[in-house]
DNA sequence: CCCACCATGTTACCGGAGGTAACAGCGCAG
DNA sequence: CTGCGCTGTTACCTCCGGTAACATGGTGGG
């Protein structure tokens, strides 16, 4: 294991190029770029998917050091939320293509195909589980609960930082307040509009 | 447009061997279910995302007609999210490989590459954003939180769900209390636990 | 009656993907 | 010098999405 300077050589390449073309880079892409042919990646990482994991690895654990770090941040729980969720965006942002890479895997494995949380995110999930579970009482459905709203909430940040990564509609700071006052209840604790009987205008046709 | 029986045969088709196979179904599986060979699927279709998007048009067209009526039923809100709540798992329980082809689609498709919201899940999103806009005051940052949490809550119960099928870790009508739950704020209102000084036991390991 | 047309169907191919076999050098211990 | 292990190559396989070119058959207009 100790460095594998090779190996690193190689995944330095690998990184450059999905850097540039996004995963889904050809693994003729990547040899390229490292100065050599296939077969040589292939008795390196034995295949796509050893490659592929073997960059993921390297990436994730950055960004899962951070996030478990943010979890644990003696913070209101509030706050703690927040900075979980700006370190994720952050992370985002800096790195769209990495990130991509973390959080939307080519599917080609069929260990629980159709999953729609990649490893990297799993992990995250897991680690949000673990700090629900040891931060808060939920009673006895507590184990079930924290679970559960691991994953969900691994969901949703994944899903709208998709979105706002596409159209950047506000600062990050407010995509972090939108996003922990959904988590906070705004949506059940918001007041009612009175039902609209008929809209006047600005209804074009579905 | 009418029909077009020899199109509904061939979708039929495509059907099955997604049925049978999950997504990412090749296209000669498709001809050969149909009993015929490629171009006859490519001339009716032009390409791959051609069928795909006919076939998952198909069933898209019902899960979102379900999920609109839930979204306008007349209920209490905390009930009426509940309701939608449970439409969409039991639709995703009802046919899984459909649902995996609605939410997991192949990638391929160079538009926007990347998204965690497949098309029939950004339209459950916009349905969902339209009904907050329309059912909940949020002052002057209705428009933003709407759509924010229109893509979250789709990404939210995406994940949910897909965990939620994998393992089965409750009934049904949990799974939708414990999303309820989540999106009615009992993360923040629940109490804080006393800080773990050291773990007595149960910490196998990472 | 014949022909031109159109949808149906076929075989055979292309380029590029992941992946593998077989062979060619190089450096170094014994 | 010889054997061995690592680096590297060329050339090939299979399968995929996609296409070109050609072969049918029924149908309606001159």
């Amino acid at each position: 294991m100790t460095t594998e300077p090779r190996r690193e050589q190689l995944l330095n390449a690998a990184d450059r190029v999905v850097q540039r073309e996004g995963p889904g880079a050809s693994m003729n892409a990547i040899a390229a770029e490292a100065g050599i042919t296939k077969p040589i990646l292939y008795r390196h990482f034995g295949d796509r998917n050893g490659l592929i994991g073997a960059l993921t690895a390297r990436h994730t654990s950055g960004l899962l050091a951070a996030v478990r770090a943010a979890l644990n941040e003696p913070l209101e729980r509030r706050d703690r939320v927040e900075h979980v969720l700006d370190i994720y965006l952050a992370a985002i942002e800096a790195r769209p293509q990495v990130y991509r890479l973390l959080t939307h895997p080519e599917p080609g494995d069929p260990t629980g195909a159709g999953n729609a949380l990649a490893p990297a995110l799993r992990q995250i999930a897991e680690e949000i589980t673990r700090a629900i579970q040891q931060q808060i009482d939920l009673g006895q459905d507590g184990p079930l609960l924290s679970e559960t709203w691991g994953r969900s909430i691994t969901g949703m940040v994944l899903a709208a930082g998709d979105w706002w990564l596409e159209t950047r509609p506000c600062p990050r700071a407010r995509m972090v307040q939108a996003l922990a006052d959904l988590l906070w209840g705004r949506l059940s604790a918001a007041a009612d509009l009175p039902p609209m009987l008929a809209a006047p205008e600005a209804r074009p046709e579905a």
